[in-house]
DNA sequence: AATTCGCTAGGGGTTTCCCCGACCCCTTGA
DNA sequence: TCAAGGGGTCGGGGAAACCCCTAGCGAATT
């Protein structure tokens, strides 16, 4: 620790980034080292399977930067990014990420991640998000950063629970959570006793103060916030 | 032999069977291709992103045995299963799979792949699965055939009422998994290339077969399984 | 040959979605 | 007191989705 020169010139050898991959798939290590070890500023001092064995290997190689697959067990790898922030606040975490997983990705920059990225994303984006981290800036694909930008910037570190949830009103809530139980606009203005148009406003009012897109999303985060926070 | 040309050119290899790739992860195909060209009778001959250049590039190339990747993100995987089935019935196919997706693997082999593999075993294990198809042999994990045996064996028993995704025909689970995804009828149909009015139709008999009342209660379904098999 | 099943697709009516604007009530502050 | 603002309540209207129906076609089964 204690080095300074992490943005021009990190060179502690050869002048290269050190980049530690972390991925449960191996086939996709591998593809990874290639990619980066054909880089001329960059190359893979190690790699690990594990949450565990990753912790064990950085703390000896101090690499520059960590790329972390989200689907070691999302809890692992959460957890991962949690203690590498903890124990070496300056490095820098890339997120790499299966599919789409919109929502996960705000937890994992919460946790202090400084990069989110998809697979299927061409090579070339892996690179310069790479580049980007490296040089202490946040990568985010548009739609994210459009999305969470927001959601984020405001909320900081103060209350990272439920800040989302908060900004909506009583009534919305309300409906919030009616939908998240999956029912309909029709049954839940019946159960309220009000019309299906305010019921329809409030949708709107939610989706506009969440940030989200269409009635899908709206159900999908509906159902995810139930589960999580009222079942059973 | 001065090897310095790509490997993707048609002439004469040295009696290496040849091997094409079909994943829309850049670096998965990556990873693979050079795991495989690492080995001493085997050689990829060409890889593709979608399922259309896939079967256009197949035609050309004739590979001994095509690698294929389940998500494929604008077309299905099973349809190109079956379409190479179709066009090239001496053709093996191997599938390889994010994550556990036990179910589909049955539906992947009656659709005629001759192995199935997830991509979270060791590189090993990927060799030896690619040497077994092309030996004509089926290719399958201890837990996946111990599981597709054991249910041809009570098969023939009283089917104990299990009411769940293995009712449902491949097409009508492909669409049950895109509304898991969140997304819309139109999405859905512009990507399984069909009308919308197939993809309603799907839609009714997953209702009836799953015993679902609304559009809501299949959404919910739909998401609350798609988290919790593929971790999306 | 007949039946069943899966995939495809259209017709037509109902419902929801989503962009608007509008009114009422309450709190806050000029 | 009179705005000003926000929350809660409705409505119109067009687009989309939903939901009932029928129906052709191919493949597998009988």
């Amino acid at each position: 620790m204690a080095k300074a020169k992490v943005a021009r010139e990190p060179d502690p050898n050869d002048g290269k980034a050190r980049i530690f991959i972390v991925d449960d798939h191996a086939i996709v290590r591998q593809g990874l080292m290639q990619l980066i070890n054909r880089e001329s500023d960059l190359c893979v001092c190690g790699d690990a399977e594990t949450a565990a064995d990753a912790l064990k290997q950085i703390a000896v190689l101090t690499p520059d930067v960590a790329i972390v697959d989200v689907s070691l067990k999302e809890d692992s790898g959460l957890e991962l990014v949690k203690d590498i922030r903890i124990r070496f606040p300056k490095m820098a975490v890339l997120i790499l990420s299966m599919h789409d997983e919109t929502f996960y990705a705000e937890r994992f920059l919460r946790a202090g991640a400084r990069g989110y990225i998809m697979k299927e994303v061409a090579t070339e984006k892996v690179l310069i998000a790479i580049h980007r981290v490296l040089a202490g800036e946040v990568y985010l694909s548009e739609r994210m950063s459009s999305r969470i930008l927001h959601k984020l910037v405001d909320g900081g570190g103060a209350a990272p629970a439920q800040a989302t949830i908060d900004v909506l009103s009583d009534r919305e809530l309300e409906v919030f959570s009616l939908i998240g139980q999956g029912l309909g606009t029709r049954d839940i203005a019946k159960r309220l006793h009000v019309s299906v148009k305010t019921v329809e406003a409030h949708r709107a009012h939610i989706k506009e103060k969440l940030n989200l897109q269409g009635a899908t999303e709206l159900l999908q985060q509906a159902i995810q916030w139930s589960q999580g926070n009222q079942s059973a």
